[in-house]
DNA sequence: CTTGTAAGGTGAGCATGCTTATAATATATC
DNA sequence: GATATATTATAAGCATGCTCACCTTACAAG
């Protein structure tokens, strides 16, 4: 076969991945809220008033990086940030009620979006496939819990 | 279950592309050669010649992405620009023989960081896997034939 | 030849990741 | 109290993707 670097793992992780994150643009676009931005609210909601360290932690990205998203979000009016009273290096994020309405809806688009991608794959593959994905993820961490860490086995595929 | 969505189709593909992304970037800097780097000689090393725009059609990303790709990869001597004699517009794209050694030592980097990576899972799931991720690439292609690039009337390979 | 359309390549500028470095604050040690 | 170290956030600047806009060149129609 010609191509079989072009079907290894690396290929095909990077291309499914970047079309994946072309069609949620494309499709969260009239929310106003992109892939990451998205991706920083699911854990918000679920943590609101955290430290930006905290969601570094969380994404398992940069501080900077946080820091340069929160920025945008903030301009977009996706979340505040406010000062701890405690520790006076920390900034406190918060969602504002504008992102929880539309991470509702954004939660819609997304699990359409994952049935799209995975359609024509039986149950038991797409068990295998967040299976594989999260060993991968396991297998390449340093040890602080990428995919892997904390909730493991919930086999939700979409 | 606290974060279904972290174990989500989305959140896997993402993390996981990003682990192997930053492992390879690690492994590979010895060479000097980037993933997005490495990506392109994937193909250039098959076609060799080429032009920018037969490049951007076969990764998959957009002309003016290559063309900036191909900028850095001149600068640290891995391609070189020609003008095509039949279509003055057109820049072919060849590798220097400085980017076709380090490609066969960077091949093997990748399959060893392959091999890490599925550790732990069977034959089986891995050809599941695979066999997912292309479907996914499929099912989220605009038909010009993504991950699945060998056959699907793209036409002339050399 | 002239005109209109398509195609190849690139400039400007944005988003999201990164590394490296810096400022401010907290905390531990002396 | 003074000093050393760690933590939090950010600035500067790079790589890789993108959109939009532009120029040059090719080609088809008249």
């Amino acid at each position: 076969m010609k191509n079989d670097l072009r079907n290894s793992l690396g290929f095909l992780l990077h291309d499914a991945q970047r079309l994946l994150h072309k069609h949620f643009e494309a499709r969260g676009q009239e929310y106003g809220l992109s892939s990451a931005q998205w991706r920083l609210l699911v854990f918000l909601v679920k943590e609101d008033g955290a430290a930006q360290a905290r969601l570094a932690e969380l994404l398992e990205i940069e501080p900077i990086s946080v820091s340069r998203l929160i920025d945008r979000m903030e301009e977009g009016g996706w979340v505040e940030r406010r000062a701890d009273a405690n520790d006076r290096r920390v900034r406190m994020v918060f969602a504002t009620s504008k992102a929880r309405d539309a991470f509702e809806k954004v939660k819609s688009v997304a699990s359409d979006l994952y049935e799209i991608a995975l359609a024509g794959l039986s149950p038991a593959e797409r068990e295998t496939l967040m299976h594989a994905l999260r060993t991968v993820c396991d297998n390449l961490s340093d040890g602080k819990g990428a995919c892997d860490g904390t909730q493991r086995g919930t086999g939700s595929a979409g």
